[in-house]
RNA sequence: GGGGUUAUGGCACAGUUGGUUAGCGCGCAUCCUUGACAUGGAUGAGGUCGUAGGUUCGAAUCCUACUAACCCCA
């Protein structure tokens, strides 16, 4: 065999192993019904993406359940894909055209969605290509698209059917108007931040010139939108205006005073203005009393012709510019700082205009309701389980959906116009045609809106197998719907997660299951089973990784310096469950050590293999693994144990315990110890056989061990285990069988014995390092032990002893004389010396005891307080009160034993 | 203003149903290049569990209030 490298190489294996699994269709997904599936799908990146962090977590997370289920028998099929991203795309293709001096409105809709699909053919699929890096082990056959045919076709199936149900409507409403985008936007792409801002006191003259009416508003440029100024009814300061007509000042003109709820008498002065067209609130005010709502500003956030002077002008130059004039009018009271929060886009970046237009909407309580009852009645679980909080109060204070954007990049909404002005919802222009009662040849007008993209992915999990279009496959519907696992970022509970529920529950019903049957209950309805909200990723400093702070790694790069398992590895291991991550990329050296730790564990059986003349094949399975020595009956307990943690881990999606759970197992009981016994055992053994037996073993457990880490650690376990054997084409670790755990394979008395050599081991290390004996220098120790089986496991432990303790000489009795000069420790009841003639300090070896009696003493204090207090006898639990009774014997002799010791030093 | 989460050694985190000598990793200190691995090995120092009360024989673990930080919504 080819001697391996030092140092593990991920790069190398990355190149050889994902091409390789590819070109083996080991990652296709097959209806099968001989087997259960495990559906997964993507939540499909946004083709303007780049691979972030939050896309290496939530994707390494999907694939660690992918594959241990792929590897446990079931049908895995993790379906893959990308979303179209209205604004997003569109924007980078205007901003690109403007850098060639093109305006994308003179190029024409059709011109410029040619224009959008040829960028996308280029660079749609770059974070696609960058998932490969991380070896995904997804379906790649089954890849879909938002805008791709079928999907396309499904979103104007699920449109035409909400708008005969009535669920979809046209309607007036103030809308989060982005001026850049020129587009409406949803309140969950509007995000708020506090700034500072002037609040201007201007003075509303009565009418009648009997007085003025002081009125707070931080927004002085629509003065030429008021239509009334509120106070709150029961302001008694105000009663005796209502119905009074004040002039606007600037703009002029009259409005009148009216009583409304929505005046706060803290706030300000206590009288608001309304203005209907440019404020949420006030539009409410406005419907409630019946105002006009004049419009005074343009779709790109100029003023308008109805702003008189101001026409023309930007919002914010509009504002200094009515300051200016009410103030050489005389009509400013007072001004002072401000802060309140403020909408901005979460695409451009720019303050959001609340903004009076017509939207289509889904009336969303009706769709909402069944969603919700299927989260509390437990059909969908969610880790963390606190996150159905949040979608409870969500769903409970639901509100309508607007749907329409203002772009040319998406779906257009299948809604058409008759000349005559009457429309429909249709499949195609022909319907609509049908549905107006109009002939073949009449002239018919498509809505030029698109809707929203998230109207696609609401239909995502079925939508991947085609429903609701011509390529709908009722096979894969009924074997892989619904999906058991969905990974996301709380930050779109709301966006996707609950919509998608909403859709599955409502466009579900009647598909055809597995066996043909027509879907009915909640549980064939939902769109998944368990949703695993990811931790939110932050830097070092705690800070949110983001674009404008430029503190987030380039996971490509991270790959490139560490390798794809340990950048995986590092950010499950550091991400607890429910919190937030605090990533640092010098902490991914913590999984490439870890890799590199099985990599050379793995090239140290394969070397001692070789030396032992190898050949010999290792068993296949965890039951035909034969144990030969004590300590192999040790590890495969240990083995035993951790493969219970790991399921257990994995099943509550405690997943960043089962990465610790790994590392302790690998690191520490099979590399520190078990790795370290049997180069003692090989180098005692005296028969060729028993040592091949050994290693036989040995690489037969370690092969197991590949298997259980390998959801993880994809390439660096399908490395080793391509060399631990000969392997035909086509095999794989991924597609080898997970490692079945058996508690009965877990011995506690085989644990217990190990427990006590390692006590031991550990015990004179530490006498050794505190008097500075050097490691190179074999010494002399002397074990006594009066209990029986503690005697036995000693003395077979001896040479283990001898070699992990670098003893030279050692005596294990029940009666062995206390040697002169020593160290001594007691562990579980065993004198332990280490012979220290001619380096010991006794006064130092004093103190040290006496600090330890001091200590014990303490303990047996604290013992016997409670084991003398009446209440705790009575109230505890027998086996608490015998514990804390073995305790205080076990204090007591060690106490007797050190004293000995101490007496020794005089 | 409403909802949610967190507060344990320098840093980042574990501590299932209250009973452990309060753990782990990183960092730190000392020692070690014996052929799996210095991306390594051995040993050690360092917390009384945000604050104040309460329940209990017993609380980091349950309850109340407070303080601080963060997230979401308005």
């Amino acid at each position: 065999m080819a001697e391996l490298p030092k140092a593990y190489n991920p790069a190398e294996a990355q190149a050889r192993w994902y091409p390789y699994w590819y070109q083996h269709h080991l990652y296709d997904a097959e209806v099968n019904t001989e087997r259960p599936a495990f559906t997964v799908v993507i939540p499909p990146p946004n083709i303007t993406g780049m691979l972030t962090l939050g896309h290496v977590l939530n994707n390494t997370l999907q694939d660690i359940y992918v594959r241990w289920h792929r590897m446990r028998g079931y049908e895995a099929c993790w379906i893959p894909g990308t979303d179209h991203a209205g604004i997003a795309t569109q924007s980078r293709v205007v901003g690109a055209l403007a850098n060639d001096g093109i305006n994308f409105r003179d190029l024409g809709r059709e011109k410029f969605v040619e224009r959008v699909w040829e960028w996308r053919t280029e660079y749609g699929g770059i974070i696609l290509e960058q998932l490969r890096a991380l070896g995904v082990s997804v379906d790649w056959r089954r890849e879909r698209f938002t805008l791709d045919e079928g999907l396309s076709t499904a979103v104007k199936e699920v449109f035409v059917r909400l708008y005969d149900r009535g669920l979809i409507y046209r309607g007036k409403r103030i809308v989060n108007w982005s001026p850049k985008a020129q587009t409406t936007l949803s309140d969950e792409e509007v995000h708020h931040r506090e700034v500072t801002d002037r609040m201007y006191t201007l003075r509303y003259h009565l009418e009648d010139g009997s007085g003025t009416l002081l009125v707070s508003t931080a927004r002085p440029e629509t003065v030429f939108g008021d239509v009334a100024v509120a106070v709150n009814p029961n302001d008694e300061r105000y009663r005796a205006l209502l119905g009074m007509k004040v002039r606007v000042p600037l703009a002029g003109h009259l409005v009148t005073i009216i009583a409304d709820e929505y005046a706060d008498p803290e706030f300000g002065t206590g009288a608001v203005k309304i203005t209907p067209a440019h404020d949420p609130n006030d539009y409410e005010v406005g419907m409630r009393h019946n105002l006009p709502m004049p419009n005074t500003i343009n779709p790109d956030a100029t003023m308008n012709q109805l702003a008189g002077p101001l026409a023309g002008m930007d919002r914010f130059d509009a504002r200094k510019a009515a300051v200016e004039m009410l103030r050489a009018a005389d009509l400013i009271e007072r001004d002072e700082e401000y802060r309140h929060s403020v909408g901005f886009s979460e695409r451009g970046g720019e303050q959001i205009e609340p903004y009076l237009s017509d939207q289509w909407y889904v009336k969303m309580k009706p769709l909402a309701e069944p969603a919700l009852a299927a989260v509390m009645d437990g059909h969908i679980r969610f880790y963390p389980e606190h996150w159905l909080k949040t979608y409870e109060h969500w769903m409970a204070n639901i509100r309508d959906w607007p749907i329409s954007r203002q772009l040319w990049w998406g779906h257009r909404i299948p809604v058409y116009y008759a000349e005559d002005g009457r429309s429909t919802a249709a499949r195609s222009e022909a319907e609509a045609r049908e549905r107006l009662g109009l002939d073949a040849a009449a002239p018919i007008r498509q809505d030029e809106d698109v809707l929203d993209t998230w109207f696609s992915s609401w239909l995502w999990p079925f939508s991947v197998h085609g429903w609701g279009s011509d390529a709908k496959n009722d096979r894969d519907l009924g074997y892989f719907y619904p999906t058991d696992l969905l990974v996301t970022a709380p930050d779109i509970i709301f966006f996707w997660v609950a919509r998608m529920i909403m859709a599955g529950m409502e466009f579900m019903k009647g598909e055809p299951k597995a066996d043909g049957t027509p879907r009915r209950t909640v549980e064939d309805l939902i769109p998944f089973r368990d949703v695993y909200f990811t931790s939110l990723l932050r830097d070092a400093k705690g800070r949110k990784l983001s674009k404008s702070l430029g503190n987030s790694p380039n996971p490509l790069d991270v790959i490139r310096e560490y390798g794809a398992d340990a950048l995986r590895f590092t950010i499950v291991y550091l991400a607890p469950t429910g919190l937030d991550v605090r990533f640092d990329t010098e902490m991914c050296e913590v999984g490439r050590n870890f890799a590199n730790k099985i990599w050379n564990a793995g090239r140290f059986l394969m070397m001692k293999r070789d030396e032992a003349g190898g050949g010999a094949e290792h068993a296949a399975t965890v039951d035909e693994l034969a144990p030969v020595s004590e300590s192999d009956r040790w590890i495969l307990s240990r083995f035993h144990s951790t493969l219970a943690l790991v399921e257990n881990a994995l099943n509550g999606y405690r997943i960043n315990e089962y990465t610790k759970i790994l590392y302790d197992f690998v690191w520490r009981d099979f590399c520190d110890w078990y790795v370290e016994q049997m180069k003692a055992e090989i180098a005692s053994s005296t028969e060729a056989n028993e040592t091949l037996g050994m290693i036989r073993f040995a690489m037969g457990l370690f092969d197991q061990i590949l298997r259980m880490v390998h959801p993880v650690m994809p390439f660096v376990t399908e490395e080793i285990w391509q060399n631990l054997a000969s392997r035909k084409d086509g095999d794989s670790v991924s597609v080898a069988s997970f490692p079945a755990r058996d508690a009965s394979r877990t011995i506690e008395r085989i644990e217990q014995e190990f427990a006590l050599m390692q006590e031991c081991v550990e015990a004179i290390r530490r006498m050794r390092s505190e008097a500075s004996v050097p490691p190179s220098r074999g010494v002399v120790v002397t074990m006594n032990a009066v209990d029986g089986p503690a005697l036995d496991t000693l003395k077979r432990s001896a040479d283990l002893l001898r070699r992990l303790a670098r003893i030279e000489t050692l005596a294990i009795a029940a009666d062995a004389a206390k040697p002169g000069l020593s160290a001594t420790e007691v562990v579980r009841g065993v004198e332990v010396h280490v012979h220290l003639e001619g380096l010991i300090d006794v006064e130092k070896e004093r103190a040290k005891t006496e600090k330890e009696i001091a200590r014990l003493e303490a303990q047996v204090k604290a013992t016997q307080a409670k084991l003398s207090n009446e209440k705790f006898v009575a109230n505890a639990p027998a086996e608490v009160v015998e514990s804390e009774r073995t305790k205080l014997q076990s204090y007591t002799e060690t106490i007797d034993k050190l004293r000995d010791t101490l007496a020794s030093y005089a």
